[in-house]
DNA sequence: AGCCTATATCGACGTTTGTGGATACAACCT
DNA sequence: AGGTTGTATCCACAAACGTCGATATAGGCT
């Protein structure tokens, strides 16, 4: 009579913080795509390409829209990128990020209460 | 024949980072919500809190749960509350803190994806 | 009153972070 | 090939952050 092989902590794995604790290595984890959120730099790059129509955007013009060295907005790219909210690509001479949609769905779901769950 | 006297930025109000780039102002306001998510001390804090049968639970109980020290527990927490994701009441000996849903839900607002906008 | 427990604040420490200048790399254009 | 432009990496530095020990505050209990 076992039982199915689930995980230890039912809700843990994909749910809200609001479900259950948050497991060691999973909050290490989505502290670290936050970190990349905690910045009002980071917030309005990410949201300039978000919010862009056709879905990506040249560094040429992200780059002159703040008073801040090239270097700082490169850095902050990529402290996005590694965060796993933004990708690019070279094109030529230019170099194109675009959002990843599925990172910023995930964030949005741990902190959407699951106030409708089941009984 | 005068316009609605809309905002300037339409979507820049309350929609999310996917509508219309972040104005300065709001992207510092949220910045400083998101980095108090950016630890994982922090995200498992909340999580307790958030996810603790009746809302709210004592600092008594939260404390023994970490290896750290219990001013950098009371840290954290105090960021969490200035942050306000959580808030507290003394009730005798003990502080209970309870999650603030609004705040969690405006976070998950901001980073969903508005693709069911009109037209 | 005095003592004990729970929590917050303070001060100090090492580490991380945001920033910019200098430099390297990549691609275009004569 | 050389020169110019766009972008990333490297290095250094000041500021912010996470942590803890010491201390202060608040409340309960003798």
């Amino acid at each position: 009579m076992q039982e199915l092989p689930v995980l230890d902590q039912p809700d843990a794995c994909c749910a809200g913080l609001t479900s259950a604790p948050l497991a060691d290595a999973e909050a290490t984890e989505l502290a670290r795509v936050f970190k990349a959120l905690g910045d009002p730099v980071r917030l309005r790059l990410l949201s300039m390409i978000a919010s862009r129509e056709g879905g990506e955007m040249c560094v040429c013009e992200l780059t002159p829209a703040f008073d801040l060295a090239q270097p700082t907005i490169s850095h902050h790219l990529k402290l996005l990128r590694q965060a796993g909210l933004i990708d690019c690509e070279r094109r030529g001479t230019w170099v194109y990020y675009w959002a990843l949609p599925s990172a910023m769905e995930r964030l949005a779901a741990v902190l959407r209460a699951p106030r409708s769950a089941p009984a």
